[in-house]
DNA sequence: AATCCGGGGCA
DNA sequence: TGCCCAGGATT
């Protein structure tokens, strides 16, 4: 193995960086500290390909700081549907107010300040002061960890705090005194195109000849995998009420938990009898009801099982589904409003016209 | 079906 | 300080 030695580490990354790196991305245009930070806060958590309409459109409707501050927040809501951690859009708006408020509509240009603000951790705060401002930060996403365990052969899980720590140590050491943001940028890209979770192209690697876990023949085992859990299950029951006029009921979600804020189909306990939870929540009078097939969806720490009541019936001219937490959407309301992946996927399904199965018998059984 | 993710929140 | 949590995509 041919030593890279520590001071070569980044002139190594840097010059492959000027070949290979991408310099053509969106947040890479005009990389201001608003839209670097929009780009980091959507990417924690989706791919770049992914990311990239959400980022335009993000950025067509809220082009500066202050447009995203004045947004109602089910606006902001809305144009994150569909990429999750809904958390994320809660404190990406709390964090453009307080900007808004306290310092005058300006990014604050110190780590600290940054830190302090809802939704950004070091690495987030480094990136964004990195990239779009040329200051000596480093990062350590999940990318860069990747890159650093195996090229330095770091053991354990990186969610360890000692673990961490050394990475982190790591990060400082490595980092350059000049093009740190290019820099950076180079070490998030080697992970997300060479230095993949499987099958890493290590044969165009520019580190790949002092890399620990290369040399080892290890790449599949570092960084360590976390310890798995077993997965719990869960079960709720969907109320799918329509009606006569095809509109649907919806409930927002509360603010903690899962899809927080979110316009979501009514849930309640699975052996509640729908009809009966119609008029007692809603005052809707309960024509018919029909089960429809249950979904399944997966979380990382527990598996969701979805009964799905569909209920006709007739919804009182005013009343309590008519407020900030329940209300009667047409559909075409649907496609504006924040909607987790699964709800709106039974939406589109359940009121999409031509389906033979509206004469099937109603299905007791999940599908699959 | 298992894995990943940067930061918030709480015991 | 050390867990637990979130919602999709990818493999």
């Amino acid at each position: 193995m041919t030593i890279t030695p520590p001071d070569r580490f980044a002139p190594t990354l840097l010059d492959w960086f000027d070949r290979h790196g991408r310099k053509d991305l969106p947040w890479q245009q005009q990389p201001t500290p608003y839209r670097v930070w929009v780009s980091e806060i959507m990417l924690q958590q989706t791919q770049v390909a992914v990311v990239i309409p959400y980022f335009v459109r993000f950025m067509a409707r809220f082009p500066a700081l202050n447009d995203l501050a004045d947004a109602p927040l089910d606006a902001v809501l809305a144009l994150w549907s569909g990429l999750g951690y809904y958390a994320r859009a809660r404190h990406l708006h709390q964090a453009a107010r307080l900007i808004r408020d306290q310092h005058q509509g300006v990014f604050p240009q110190d780590r600290q300040t940054i830190e302090s603000l809802p939704g950004i951790g070091r690495s987030t705060a480094g990136a964004i002061l990195s990239l779009a401002l040329g200051q000596c930060h480093p990062i350590l996403d999940g990318n860069v960890r990747r890159v650093f365990a195996r090229c330095f052969g770091v053991e354990g899980w990186p969610g360890q705090a000692a673990v961490q720590a050394r990475l982190w140590g790591l990060a400082e050491q490595l980092m350059p005194l000049e093009r740190v943001g290019a820099y950076n940028q180079a070490l998030m890209d080697l992970g997300a195109t060479l230095c993949t979770r499987a099958r890493p192209g290590c044969d165009r690697c520019p580190l790949a000849p002092s890399c620990v876990a290369r040399c080892q023949g290890r790449q599949s085992e570092l960084p360590q995998a976390r310890p798995a859990k077993p997965v719990p299950r869960r079960e709720t029951l969907l109320i799918l009420a329509r009606d006569p006029r095809g509109a649907v009921l919806l409930e927002r979600c509360p603010p903690a938990g899962i899809w927080g804020g979110l316009w979501s189909l009514p849930q309640t306990a699975p052996d509640r009898d729908p009809a009966q939870w119609c008029r007692e929540r809603t005052g809707a009078e309960p024509l018919r009801v029909e089960m429809r097939p249950a979904r399944r969806h997966s979380f990382s720490h527990f598996t969701l099982t979805m009964r799905i009541a569909e209920i006709w019936a007739i919804a009182p001219p005013r009343g309590v589904a008519d407020a900030d937490s329940q209300r009667w959407f047409s559909p075409g309301e649907l496609a504006g409003l924040g909607l987790p992946a699964p709800i709106r996927s039974i939406l589109a399904d359940q009121t999409a016209p031509s389906n033979a199965d509206s004469n099937q018998p109603p299905a007791q059984e999940e599908t699959k």
